[in-house]
DNA sequence: TATGAATGAGCATTCATTCAT
DNA sequence: CATGAATGAATGCTCATTCAT
């Protein structure tokens, strides 16, 4: 398709529609993409099962069924590649929240609705989520500063307490930011006592909402 | 396997004089001691320095200025090693935390307390309840269940909380263990916020107390 | 669709009168040749700044901005490539020195101005002779013959001194072949000597004519 | 034997007689002495036979009989390994010149002698000496200025041009670091114009030695 | 002809662990 | 008890070359 028009791109460029320049130049190339995509996802069913340590580049590949070095066709290196499922995960994530909770003004509800969908994410994408918030200073030695994506968690927190305040359903005595984390803590911990206890997980949404709710709200 | 020390020293206790088993066996031999005090404290200062990852055995011994045979003289392998030094500085804090809190009966005075020692003994000793508190899961494929230093930390905030409740100082509609984490959650993720914004230590731990016990007071 | 063209390559081959055509078959089409000249200029930069193992056929196809495949399409593999910059490199300074020593009948004369169209050359194209006298033998295990450049260099020097013999205009006692190597010797582990000291040219250039005249005249 | 002492080393040191702190300090131990001699002797056959770029740390190891660690246990990277290589001949090769020209005080023999020694080394170790030439710019992209062993060459034949004036035994118009070089120039290519026409080596020493006179003495 | 994504054998190097002394 | 030289499987990554388009 965009290959037959390869050949003619560069000399008769004059010639050439205008709707296909568009195409011409960004260029991905479907099956860069798909390689890219097959790498990805074994990457990511690797990483939930085995660990970022547990897990070679060479195996990422071989799931994938791509040669060992078109792996590093995609990725600089394997932090790279995690980092990219790492980022991959928490944008799911992210519209999963979203599309659960776009009607609701109700802070509480809205609380209930983004730990559903927390709840949700995380059994129809076992470990996913545990292995994306792997601390990155435990990976490499990376002095240069990435951040973590529990601080863009955090912060997206933040934003929602903001949100609240701002339409006028709730207010707290808090810096939102600390109010990011400490909402973060809460349901980050939260997962591990309820990995351990098996607990019953309507039950844990509402107790959830509930804790939270008691963080934000002044002290009467 | 894990215990090298002082239980197995008592072998050859049948060809010691009797006068000196006393001393002498039960006794791990001050050299031995001496050896294994010096491995842990470099072992410290490296895992913090560069994380699990990044210390290799040959490193902690060379650092300890032992030969690197006599590290597995003292430890299986790396991981039990890192075992030793979390346990460490676990005790190491509770110990801090129970010298600092233990005349206050009023749940917000304990908190305030706890979390000023914690905080104190970061300040002392940067860095270590960071890495101590790595996640194993991380650093080894161990399937076999080791308890994550989190886990017991979580677990002694349930005593401390059901302490309270026994006493009648304090009420919560909350399972214990369930506040045990929810608390562990809000002062780990806490943490990290206290790192980026260079939060003031003292305001810090009055929000955070008072954050807790929110989070612990059922809703009127 | 597109395809079926693709044989004709001459971009409107259909519009081509027949009187052309001989032109184009064995002609190396203009298009081909653009490639090659492309890709050797890319490659003789790169095998300068970063020497033969330093330079992937990739990096020459990229600088060269043709494709990765089109390099194998001139080349059948690097050392090819290479062969032929080296080669280019040798015919280039061939005809400078031509071009300088023309007229000259005197071997002193002609001796000077072989060293200095030599020197001009090297600081025209700086770092190109160096390169180009990479030692093969250091690049592959190719057990086959492929003669050195320096051998070659021998052979003009050879002839050289031959011509000069031949003319009667200077008499040696060495044989021919050896006095090649020998001016050989001598003028390229000079140029190492020249940037070390940052010699001045003019002064190298007349000490250098001498001390080869001396190597070749007999000890009376 | 000194191994007995080894363990008392530390703590008693002044019990230990003076005859063994001569050995306790740099303790070379005699097993890694010999780790090293096997692995630089392995190193030095398989990078004269197949070349730099044709040996593999992993070969020498091998070849070495030493486990594929030992090898960096000696050496920081191939590169190091080569150079001490390099520096081994080198020094080989001048311990060789200098017993052969003890007592030469006339120049001209002094320089037979010389070349007698260089071409016995070469006989005697084939192929070594071209490979300890091996032009290190080839080997890898060290911008650090490492000397290369031709210019360390080049500066013991300025020394030994330097005597013969010191000692009134020979004059030069020639600055002696340029004289050093030309010797040396000449000395090498010559060695690839031997090899070319298996020339008779006696002849050789002669012509040689005459024509290196010729380039040192003033043309008069 | 030209392209550039794909390949995978190959490379230099590491490091947790062992063992002869 | 202590040592440190030795180990070698394993790792992350490269790059000359191929081939479907």
């Amino acid at each position: 398709m965009t290959n037959n028009h390869a050949s003619d791109s560069g000399d008769n460029a004059t010639l050439i529609d205008v709707a296909d320049v568009e195409e011409i130049t960004p260029a991905p190339s479907k099956r860069r993409m798909e390689s890219r995509r097959r790498i990805l996802a074994a990457a990511r069913a690797l990483f939930v099962e085995k660990g970022y340590h547990g897990t070679r580049p060479q195996d990422i590949s071989k799931a994938a069924s791509v040669g060992h070095g078109t792996f590093y066709l995609h990725f600089a290196d394997k932090l790279e590649c995690f980092l990219a499922f790492a980022e991959e995960a928490s944008a799911e994530l992210s519209v999963f929240i979203a599309e659960h909770t776009a009607e609701q003004d109700d802070p509480e509800d809205a609380l209930c609705e983004s730990l559903k969908a927390i709840f949700e994410y995380s059994d129809a994408n076992p470990g996913v989520l545990a292995a994306a918030l792997t601390d990155i200073s435990v990976l490499a030695t990376t002095d240069g500063e990435v951040k973590l994506p529990t601080d863009r968690w955090a912060e997206q927190w933040r934003d929602t307490v903001c949100g609240w305040q701002d339409e006028g359903v709730m207010k707290t005595d808090l810096d939102p930011l600390f109010a990011g984390y400490v909402i973060l803590g809460i349901i980050r911990q939260s997962g591990v006592y309820a990995y351990r206890t098996n607990a019953d997980q309507n039950a844990m949404t509402r107790d959830l909402a509930r804790v939270i709710l008691r963080t934000l709200m002044p002290t009467t």
